[in-house]
DNA sequence: GTCAAATTGACATGTATATTGTCATCATGA
DNA sequence: TCATGATGACAATATACATGTCAATTTGAC
């Protein structure tokens, strides 16, 4: 029984850290970010075309899970500080391939190796094995969450 | 070598992992005040008030962390509802302490409970070592990031 | 090859969730 | 009593989206 509690406890609580903690993150990117000219938002689109190549509009809205006309904006605005360019589309005329240039790629594996030396070093404080498990379980509460969202409708 | 690398990478999924779990969260808290009359950041006055007592406005802003003047506007939410009123306070004749009405606490037990129902669920797929676990890495990793996001500034 | 249907980019509008700033009023405490 | 601070109200701004529409063009089915 008081286990039971307990786990509902720390259940709730590690719940309710999710906002905490992404706001967290994101002051911390977006501390990082200061100087480079770039938005968090843009970076997103950096880190697409980064892990993923040159995608369209619309890929990199589908992998964002963001809708097509808000990326839309996201990409002009990364199109317009020059560290993304446009290039033919093989498969499609008018919905050109967006990539980074040399400079992008340069700022963005910059930024990219400064937050993973702070993630190493946060790591440094907590056994991976601990991380591991944490992951799992938010990841498992994340999708019976989504579950469950669903079915209370 | 590859530990290292594969706690990193476990730390960047579990960090950006925050905030499809607060949306998830958000969605089934939305679901599940459906027919209430409440709102989630209405609830989130209820949840206050409920578990440290009345409180001020002013009180309340700083237990969400959120700032005051937006947590006027919830407030005032929350007393237009009639699940709250306002109390006279010994301490400052300008500042009403708001405490739950008899509706307003019955209806947030309610939703209470069934919210632990579904944390009790949820937790039953889970090993409570694992949650609290998890719930410690989060705790720990939030708090190194605000740190960091502090003196990156 | 033709033509209907789908895709794309652009733009306008709406909404939720805040933050910041200002101001008058009033309470408090030195 | 009087400076200081707390409070509530209001306005402006920002961010992060969603939705809807439209023209141009592309694609694919026939």
């Amino acid at each position: 029984m008081y286990i039971v509690i307990m786990k509902a406890d720390d259940l709730h609580h590690l719940i309710w850290m999710s906002r905490p903690l992404m706001q967290a993150a994101e002051a911390c990117v977006e501390a990082g970010l200061d100087g480079t000219g770039l938005t968090v938002r843009m970076r997103a689109v950096l880190e697409i075309l980064h892990r993923h190549g040159a995608q369209t509009v619309p890929d990199i809205a589908g992998r964002l899970e963001i809708n097509r006309q808000y990326v839309q904006v996201m990409c002009n605005e990364v199109l317009a500080s020059g560290f993304v360019e446009q290039r033919e589309n093989p498969r499609h005329k008018r919905s050109p391939l967006l990539a980074l240039t040399d400079r992008g790629r340069d700022l963005f594996q910059e930024t990219l190796s400064r937050d993973l030396m702070l993630l190493d070093e946060i790591g440094a404080a907590l056994p991976a094995e601990d991380v591991s498990k944490a992951l799992g379980v938010v990841l498992a509460v994340t999708s019976l969450l989504k579950k469950t969202a669903g079915e209370r409708q």
